[in-house]
DNA sequence: TATGAATGAGGCTTCATTCAT
DNA sequence: AATGAATGAAGCCTCATTCAT
């Protein structure tokens, strides 16, 4: 019965065709604005169908989240392997650029958390997104000590302020990216993103005496 | 005859307090989650009143942003006053001091007009206010530029380019502080807004040879 | 300004007017059944008024099974005063007698009760309508005791096993008047709630020996 | 060929199941909340597989209907044999003993009936259940005919006044079983249950004078 | 001018039934 | 015969806006 498993494949293709959609449609009108008949109509299915995949609208987007999570988080694992033997600044570079390598998307997911959170809703499911990030932030947190112990960064503030103000820093570049105001006046992007990148791995850095 | 005048002026107050009671409501349930239902309740007056002051709700919120626009612009050509003679950094400083003394409205404008951008609502009155922002952004370029000619800062990317980087880091800050994950990271916060600000005036600061 | 009164009114009596409409909706069609676009449309309103009065579709039932109890508890206690001085079955008689005047109504508010306590929806509520029913009960229980006292009922039961039989007598009727078998059986229908009561008011009276 | 037989064996033993897992399942959560689905999936069949049973859900009921009915039946039959010799209220007491002895079915049964009734669905299956109880409270019927002809029962009332209080009787303590407010009341169901059968066999008992 | 009752489009979710494999 | 994915009608509820007084 090959029939069954063809049928089982074409099932989790549809459950990705929901995903890509909504993730299409989300980016395309933002965080409000998509609804379930919407995603349907995109896919071409009916609205119903989509509650054989998933229970609620919120778990589409729990989904989204884990999956975009996970992928970041294996392709952080794997560029610091790739990035061994670098300098210290390894862990951050890669951290960050990952996130902003799609910003778009990188603010999309800050949000769509955010309003999960605001609304009380699956409370277990974001805690265990939390666990996620928490590894990749350790591996940061101890980078910036090392830099710190070895007096490569002023010493006086605790090792996190050091990706906090990366995060910030990206994260703002994300926000900057979506200003309108700003629209055309970041003509070269990739040349400013790499400014910024550089930016944030100098930060703080001690000037040599 | 002295009635009258007392009508417009209690017409304006009304519409004064609809603004601030909007704004208090916004702040505490965010963009969404509020009605004009609640905003009517918390002023004390009828739901078709403020239809009396505002054409839409859109337009309360397209007022706000002006309202919010004007003073920061006046409140920044004052405090470039006041530091006449003071460093180059003066500008960048005040400006994004500013923005970030209250980072909670600087969040939430950034926001709703975003929404108006997706919307494609009121396309004339965000262009205008498009234009009160670059003033002050021009008057930032000039003083970057400024430090760029004197050697001060990395010479091979556009001026423009650190106040982007000044934007990003503060709206990134600002973000930090909404985020869940990050809410108990950072306990003493004074302290870290001004490791911020201070990275910020250092940003892409040539060490001296 | 009579106006405003008028207005007031208006909007109590259409609020009359959908508890009314529900009722008589539920009564023809049943406890399911009865979706609130036809409350809406018997009554020649949108549907979004139905939400100004009340704050779901609930809530209307909640309030349609307060009204019923609060006006029989009415009709009961003045009843009871009117038979003053009748002998001890009077309060029963008359609390079981009621019920029985419209066994339609009684039948569908024990129902929508009992629908609510399964889909475990407003349970404070709940609660106080049997408060409510407690304190009419309590008095049936004492007139069943003390003709148990007087001798006059077999002794070894607990009283409220009278009220009991009766509640059950009395309901078991009404359901017998819902059931299509019997529809056509009962030829002189007030003839036969007579013979029921009388039942009942004989129930367990010892034979005087 | 054998195959053939099992196979046929087989379909009639999950016919069986579906009905039995359906009968189950209303009574856990009630003639409304049961889905197709949950039958479906706690026989651990296909939901399609069911509709090869049965061509609606309705149907299901139907039979479940039929089938107790039949029952029933069947076992008053029986009981009344068992029971010769006996005096004359032993018809009257096996019949409602039967149905008292699972109230809970009993009152399933009531209502989906009454479901179907007022849904207008599939009239003539349901006159052929009133057919179907017909004979039984004929029987029942005479039963009592003779004992007011002899003198033991209040003569001025229709003989089936005394099954149709009967009936009440004992539905309505079924319905007292499901009544919230008095779920913690009776403490000795048994004894109760017992109370309720005894009056009802008195009822109407005229007394020996 | 001020009011707030009325409206109805629009959003989410459930579930009996169908149908291709 | 068995399956279960797909469907869409139907139900509840929210809220910006209108309009008669």
């Amino acid at each position: 019965m090959d029939k069954a498993k063809q049928k089982v494949q074409q099932f989790k293709q549809r459950e990705q065709a929901i995903l890509d959609t909504a993730l299409e449609l989300l980016i395309e009108h933002g965080e409000d604005r998509v609804t379930v008949e919407q995603i349907a109509a995109k896919v071409d299915i009916g609205k119903g169908t989509i509650y054989k995949h998933f229970t609620s609208k919120t778990e589409i987007y729990i989904r989204l989240l884990f999956d975009y999570e996970h992928q970041l988080k294996a392709d952080i694992e794997q560029a610091i392997i790739d990035a061994e033997g670098g300098d210290y600044s390894a862990p951050a570079r890669v951290y960050f650029g990952k996130r902003m390598s799609d910003p778009v998307q990188a603010r999309l997911f800050q949000r769509l958390e955010e309003r999960m959170v605001a609304n009380g809703e699956e409370r277990d499911k974001l805690g265990e997104l939390d666990d996620l990030r928490q590894a990749a932030l350790e591996q940061l947190n101890k980078s910036f000590a090392k830099r710190i112990e070895e007096g490569r960064l002023i010493k006086d503030v605790p090792p996190y302020y050091y990706y906090l103000a990366y995060w910030a820093l990206t994260h703002g570049t994300v926000e900057l990216y979506h200003n309108h105001s700003f629209q055309d006046l970041v003509a070269d992007k990739p040349d400013f993103i790499k400014f910024i990148l550089d930016l944030g791995v100098h930060m703080g850095v001690k000037s040599p005496s």
